[in-house]
DNA sequence: CAAGTATTCAAGTAATCGCGCAAATACACA
DNA sequence: TGTGTATTTGCGCGATTACTTGAATACTTG
């Protein structure tokens, strides 16, 4: 027999869980993380986080149903978004919890760090400062669309494939600064690897675009991009 | 054939993935909203949620797994407890983007409240205001251990239980607010509907102590009890 | 209107999860 | 050292979940 408080109780936390529920997925976390960066087709996402696409579309779903996700039929395409900032900023949190509790998450990046030979060296919220005053000259390595849909201003689009035939573009006698989706993407640290190996002096920015957001700075957007 | 990042990618978003499962189930976020409010037992905690023992158990340690709560013997008692403020603070978040996201939380919210007759004025930062300038009477109606392992400076402890054998202490000329939990506890709107019954002018506050710490402010505690 | 393509749906399978019950463990206290 | 109590563990059941494969659906576009 259950009394009402307990019959409230029990649907509110229901609830509460269908976010948990839809979070509880490694493949539905990379694909909110995807999506932070900017809206994306099925196809897309499938490819980027290697799945197949009636799988993709499967979690889509959920993420759907749990409101983290809103689609858009764009011409032949799906195209998927983020339901509201907030989720991505939610994203960000669910990271640094797991940054901060789970011991293991500074294992794995440290150890692939190590791997790929890459000394890191972060300067935080200084090298946010310069990065923001225009002090040094930075590098967008996302894909084009990403920095499309949404970038630091002033950065530069070298999307990280590009980079080696692009290096001439880039002065040698200021310091360099990559990003790209934040601080467990593995692009700006290929990239600023292979800037040092040219003799550049380059950093990598942790943070992305949703942190830069988040902070209440401004982002630029290439706007002929986001017409239907 | 995988990928060197792809393997990174993997078994990042699996850690991060630890949390969601963590989160997948509603008495297991009912227990984290419970240790938010101070350290319990096993027994205490299975009481409070209407589940058994060995349940509640089970839950505790998919939950100490994720790293999330830790536990310590205490005597004859295991006593749980969050892992980290940082974790009361990403529930109240995760409960936030459920209110945002999804729209059966209002309305499970507001049919409890409405089969209540509790119309619900709600000041908000106002409220928050006059209670920490002390313009008010602030009653506590959680347990009396919720109470003691942190509350509002200047609160006054009278579980919701006790309220109408109390009522006595309460002066009729000043404005009373209750609160309890959090935006979801029913205790202070219980507590509410009982005073106005009795003509007192009550209020009831959604922020419960892991908002009031979050904003920085003071929270008190019975350091008495905090003793081993 | 027909053909092609992107996406979703449906069915099957192996794995996992939540829960209840009963037994085992661990520990304090007499 | 024994006894009582709090907690954990093991087991079995039904339900859910992730993933694959293959077919269906809904479009656009020629």
């Amino acid at each position: 027999m259950e009394t009402p408080p307990r019959i409230f109780k029990n649907k509110l936390y229901e609830q509460f869980a269908r976010l948990g529920k839809a979070l509880a997925a490694p493949k539905r976390l990379e694909l909110l993380d995807l999506l932070s960066q900017g809206p994306r087709t099925v196809e897309a996402l499938a490819d980027l986080t290697g799945i197949t696409i009636a799988n993709a579309s499967q979690h889509l779903q959920v993420l759907r149903t749990a409101r983290l996700v809103a689609s858009e039929k764009l011409g032949l395409f799906v195209e998927y978004r983020l339901a509201d900032e907030a989720v991505g900023r939610f994203i960000v949190q669910l990271q640094e919890l797991a940054q901060l509790r789970l011991t293991e998450v500074e294992q794995i990046t440290r150890s692939y760090l190590d791997e790929r030979g890459a000394l890191e060296a972060v300067y935080g919220e200084e090298l946010l400062r310069r990065v923001r005053d225009g002090d040094v000259t930075v590098i967008d390595v996302r894909p084009r669309e990403e920095y499309a849909a949404g970038h630091v201003p002033g950065a530069i689009s070298i999307p990280v494939g590009e980079l080696a035939a692009r290096l001439k573009e880039l002065p040698k006698q200021r310091d360099i600064v990559a990003y790209c989706r934040g601080p467990y993407c593995v692009m700006a640290i290929e990239a600023v690897a292979l800037l040092r190996e040219h003799g550049y002096t380059a950093q990598r920015m942790e943070q992305g675009v949703v942190d830069w957001r988040a902070r209440g700075w401004q982002v630029a957007v290439e706007p002929q991009l986001r017409q239907s």
